[in-house]
DNA sequence: GCACCTCGAGTTCC
DNA sequence: CTCGAGGTGC
């Protein structure tokens, strides 16, 4: 091996110990280890300066002063304070009754003041000023010793170079260095722009920036700096407690955190402590956890050192949120759609507050990009949101022979074969409800709360109903009696190995089966919307089930509904109308309705076609959704007044008696001569295709009909939420969200599931996240619960 | 034709 | 909650 081959595996691998130690706080090896190999690279660029680069670990991090910073030493020791992981009350408790034992306090004593405040994640700095003027500024290094950085941080925009009001000899100011979210995403765009190395987190970044050896590079990165206590101090007099000094810093113009407090007793930090977990997500830059410090300066004294930590203060840090595992296998599984999708087990990890077990990859090309194999070890993370990821393969870790991960090509439950649409991202089972995975899918969606709303029916006895073949059609729901279902669920536990059941059990299933059989019973009057959007028609969600309810009206007429009068319905496009048309096309499915509606499943809430449709089934605008190309709606409008009905239409062409089959017969719209012939080209070949005269009769049939339907006027009732878009946000105090949902839609109101600048109303509840503050950058209007109450109510 | 806005679908844990 | 894809308005 080359020097400079050695030099190039040293740099990985020491860059793959730095992420681990600094980013992940795991570290893959022992100090000792990391130093060996950081001295041997060290070494070999002393030897051979032509290796040196910029980017080499030995210009960046490393604990340690580096020689090309210069030394500082700290003449009062920057110290660490004791950082304790666990959570919430506990915590807050333990040290208070530290504090006060020290201090030899009783119950009868009154509580002590604390000062809180946020550990900020990003690099430990002392700013020496001198005469109220920044002369030095050092890391935190060793604790004793540190890097002179000076010309660094002298960049950072928010680090005042004199301070306000102080002509002190000495007054070192210790705070720290962080980058802020955004700024971080700005600079690895800009980074990525310039094809140059993105940066894994803000801390990261900053760590960089500060360790920078050009300054002019290190200008560029955004850093931010927070104050929050003293180093060494000559000539300025002490506040009398740690609030005041904050306070005094932030009349020198230095950056002082605004989330702080000074609080009383073990109560006081344990608000402190939920209030920032619950804003943690939101704030503009990452923290580790909350600090709390005995507020007294006098008290601090009292209270002193144990080894280099002050007892007088304690960190206290909120879970990890990126954590290492393994892959312990990766599944796939089949959803209802037949979508197939494959899932890391992983080895149980406790990582943002919960213990994750498994994690989504999304899809085949997911995989490959990140290369997740079985067996490697992986960088689990769970941020702001609630859903697990796999960020990253730790590459180091990968042990020998282990396989890059192939998509099966049959379903793994019912061996069809596993297709994947050119151009889409998942691949698809292609055994529809054949396949057993997706009969169980479809049933669970069927029954769901937004759904039937049939309680009692979970994922476990799902399965097994339909393994055994009680329920192979969602209508056999309606089939199923009390000794389907114990039976069922005897052969159930029987398979499962379940002891032989006690008096008890016995009658606590038939109490579940009871339950069931009611709720089942219960959910035969759906709302058509309901019962629409329970069918499970691809691309028919809630909403488009909604406007299919609210615009048709009937499923009599749903059901028959060709394409083109479905696209002129609003959010309905060719591929939405296709999949219903098709649907209900499939004689499977219209049997499946069938046997629905004569299991006495009745559709509630039917209505005459809404009057808002007429203007839609001009037969203008219905040429102009048959799909036929090059016949824009201009065209399409020229073509009415041509052929002004469809059932005209469908006629043209038509082989008459006597006629040569193989002659082209003359057509009015060749006769017209306003249409191009190319476009009437297009046409008379549309026609040509088989079901498409049939159609247009259909069409022309139920058209007819919805007009004859449609009641003469209707008087829309206006309220102050008629028309208006609502999203929301949070726990609501009183109301559910489905509840709020239903109060604002009764009146004509729309609920969306995402802020933008047509939303007039953001309901903002507790715990609202990043919705409200959307709404707030948009400027839109938030309001609280009673406040849409109000509005409800005029 | 492009940009923006919605909706659908999938997933995890408690 | 996020991503991707469908729909629509400019």
């Amino acid at each position: 091996m080359t020097p400079a081959e050695r030099a190039k595996e040293l740099r990985e691998t020491l860059e793959h110990h730095n992420h681990a130690y600094y980013v992940l706080d795991t570290p893959a090896v022992p100090d000792a280890e990391y130093d060996r190999l950081f001295r041997e690279l060290q070494a070999l660029e002393a030897e051979h300066p032509e290796l040196q680069s910029p980017d080499s670990p030995t210009r960046r991090v490393g604990g340690k002063p580096l020689p090309e910073f210069g030394q500082v030493a700290h003449r009062v020791p920057m110290l660490s304070i004791r950082t304790e992981t666990d959570t919430e009350a506990s915590g807050a408790q333990a040290f208070d009754a530290r504090v006060r034992r020290e201090l030899e306090l009783t119950e009868v004593d009154a509580p002590i003041e604390y000062a809180a405040e946020l550990k900020f994640d990003g690099l430990a700095m002392s700013l020496r000023y001198e005469h109220g003027v920044l002369v030095q500024a050092a890391t935190r290094g060793d604790g004793s010793v540190g890097e002179d950085v000076t010309q660094n941080i002298r960049t950072i925009r928010s680090i005042p170079l004199r301070l306000q009001g102080v002509d002190a000899p000495v007054l070192e100011v210790r705070g720290e260095v962080y980058m802020r979210r955004d700024d971080f995403d700005k600079l690895n765009e800009r980074q990525r722009a310039e094809g140059e190395k993105t940066f894994v987190n803000p801390r990261n970044a900053a760590a960089g920036a500060v360790r920078q050896l050009d300054p002019t590079i290190a200008a560029r990165r955004p850093l931010s700096f927070f104050a929050y206590g003293l180093g060494e101090v000559q000539g300025w007099p002490l506040p009398a407690t740690h609030g005041d000094t904050l306070a005094a810093f932030a009349v020198m113009g230095l950056p002082v955190c605004a989330d702080r407090t000074v609080t009383q007793g073990a109560d006081g930090l344990i608000a402190f402590h939920q209030a920032i977990a619950a804003k943690r997500d939101s704030l503009p830059f990452d923290i580790d956890g909350v600090v709390y410090k005995v507020n007294r300066y006098d008290l601090q004294q009292r209270l002193g050192f144990v080894t280099r930590e002050p007892r007088w203060a304690v960190a206290h840090k909120y879970p990890a949120q990126e954590m290492l595992t393994t892959v312990e296998a990766i599944e796939v599984q089949v959803g209802r759609t037949g979508a197939i999708t494959p899932v890391a087990r992983l080895t149980p990890v406790f990582v943002g507050g919960v213990t994750v077990t498994n994690a989504t990859l999304h899809n085949e090309d997911e995989v490959r990009r990140k290369d997740v194999r079985v067996g490697d070890t992986v960088i689990v993370r769970r941020a702001g949101d609630v859903i697990p990821e796999v960020v990253a393969v730790v590459a180091e870790r990968r042990p020998a022979d282990t396989r890059p991960f192939v998509m099966p090509s049959r379903c793994p439950v019912c061996d069809s074969h596993v297709v994947r649409e050119p151009g889409e991202a998942v691949a698809r089972c292609s055994g529809g409800l054949a396949c057993r995975a997706q009969r169980v899918q479809a049933i669970l969606h069927f029954a769901g709360r937004r759904m039937m709303d049939i309680e009692g029916l979970g994922d476990r006895y799902v399965e097994r109903l339909v393994e055994f073949d009680y329920v192979v059609r969602v209508a056999d729901l309606y089939r199923l009696t009390l000794a389907d279902l114990l039976e069922m669920k005897r052969r159930a536990d029987e398979k499962d190995g379940i002891t032989p059941e006690t008096v008890k059990q016995g009658q606590i299933a038939t109490l579940w089966a009871e339950n069931l059989l009611t709720s089942i019973a219960a959910s035969k009057t759906p709302p058509l919307a309901r019962f629409l959007f329970a069918l499970g028609i691809r691309h028919v969600g809630e909403s488009t089930a909604k406007v299919l309810a609210d615009w048709l009206g009937s499923l009599a007429i749903i059901r028959r509904a060709p394409v083109p009068l479905l696209m002129a319905l609003p959010d309905i496009g060719a591929t939405v109308a296709e999949a219903i048309a098709d649907f209900f096309a499939e004689p499977h499915n219209s049997e499946a309705v069938d046997q629905l509606l004569a299991a006495g499943v009745i559709p509630t809430g039917e209505h005459p076609p809404a009057p808002a449709l007429a203007p839609q089934l001009t037969w203008a605008t219905l040429y102009g959704h048959l799909g036929i190309a090059k016949l824009t709606d201009i065209r399409a409008r020229q073509l009415a007044e041509i052929v002004p009905e469809g059932e005209a239409l469908a006629a043209i062409g038509l082989p008459q008696a006597g006629d040569d089959l193989f002659s082209t017969p003359t057509t009015p719209l060749e006769q017209a001569g306003t249409l191009p012939a190319p476009v009437v080209e297009e046409v008379l070949r549309w026609l040509e295709q088989p079901g498409q005269r049939k159609m247009l009769l259909n069409l022309a049939a139920l058209r007819a009909e919805l007009l004859a339907a449609m009641p003469a006027g209707t008087e829309a009732r206006e309220t102050a939420i008629s028309g208006k878009t609502f999203v929301l946000t949070g726990t609501l105090p009183s109301l559910s969200r489905d509840e709020a949902k239903d109060l604002i839609e009764a009146q004509g109101g729309k609920v969306s599931g995402s802020v933008s600048k047509k939303t007039h109303y953001v309901v903002a509840g507790s715990e609202a996240g990043s919705k409200l503050e959307k709404a707030l950058a948009l400027g839109v209007s938030v309001i609280d619960e009673s406040q849409l109450k109000a509005l409800l109510e005029s």
